[in-house]
DNA sequence: TTTCATGTTCAGCA
DNA sequence: GTGCTGAACATGAA
């Protein structure tokens, strides 16, 4: 369930339970996962390095591994990262690490949409793809002067990863309730003021989320959130949220808070 | 059986 | 070249 929250807890798992570790066996269940990599050249890769940390920027986790190349993690859909006792091992696991000292990490992915890939450092894997500043990083007037000469929807605007990194299509739909904004409201429609404000408010909501290990069971109620699904009122005003296709994405909104304009 | 899905990428069009 | 939209990717869950 990866957006920035769900990723950074990986980040943390990784840091947790790998941290300080040899990696001593590498498996590969299905090398459809690998990105530019063989699975013998990442087992290779890979065996008899320490881990030494682990890094995140927007919804990609690096982990350092000492002199040499990176592995990079990224989720795509339905990626996790699962801590395994001995001889465990979760349903949909692609990848699984064991550790010289016991115990091990799997690298689950359902739809496969995730990858591995091996990275001569973070910067040069970032500046290689079109991945923007971390969300959490980047300044508000930043932000506002590149999202203003977009006429693009807003809601698409913000799950651009080369302007913003880190935000997803349930996140966004938060920040969007909160700031009272039409998902379909063309970027360039929106003052400064109001995109400064709207950028604010998504890093409320991604570090909120973030801090609460990205807990879906302890979302504030007043979110629209825990609402999402269920297509239920508005927490707020009590109206039947509708939902609207844009840029491919679903969006849920609130008819009443979010006005359209345009 | 059909529809939908927390992401990314690419072809095609204005 | 630029910006934007929609399809495609692979698969499980409702």
């Amino acid at each position: 369930m990866p957006e920035l929250p769900e990723v950074e807890t990986y980040r943390r798992i990784l840091e947790r339970h790998a941290t300080g570790k040899t990696i001593a066996a590498v498996s590969v269940r299905d090398a459809g996962v690998l990105a530019g990599v063989t699975s013998r050249a990442l087992s290779g890769a890979l065996r008899g390095r320490t881990v030494m940390g682990a890094r995140r920027h927007g919804k990609i986790v690096f982990a350092d591994l000492g002199p040499g190349p990176w592995l990079v993690l990224r989720f795509g859909m339905t990626g996790d990262l699962v801590p395994l006792g001995a001889g465990e091992e979760p349903r949909f696991a692609r990848v699984v690490l064991r550790f010289l000292e016991g115990g091990g990490l799997a690298y689950t992915d359902a739809r496969k949409f995730g990858s591995l890939a091996l990275a001569v450092s973070p910067e040069a894997y970032l500046a290689s793809g079109r991945i923007g500043p971390d969300v959490l990083a980047v300044a508000p007037a930043a932000f506002a002067r590149e999202a203003a000469r977009r006429r693009a929807p807003i809601k698409a605007v913000l799950l651009d990863q080369a302007l913003l990194a880190g935000v997803g299509n349930l996140y966004a739909d938060e920040a969007l309730f909160q700031a009272g904004i039409h998902p379909a409201t063309p970027a360039s429609r929106i003052d400064a003021a109001g995109l400064s404000s709207l950028h604010a408010v998504v890093r409320r909501v991604i570090a909120r989320a973030v801090a609460i290990e990205a807990d879906w069971s302890r979302l504030p109620r007043r979110w629209l959130l825990p609402w999402r699904d269920a297509g239920g009122p508005c927490p707020h005003c009590g109206s039947p949220l509708r939902r609207l296709r844009i840029g491919g994405r679903t969006s849920v909104f609130c008819p009443s808070k979010q006005r359209r304009r345009r």
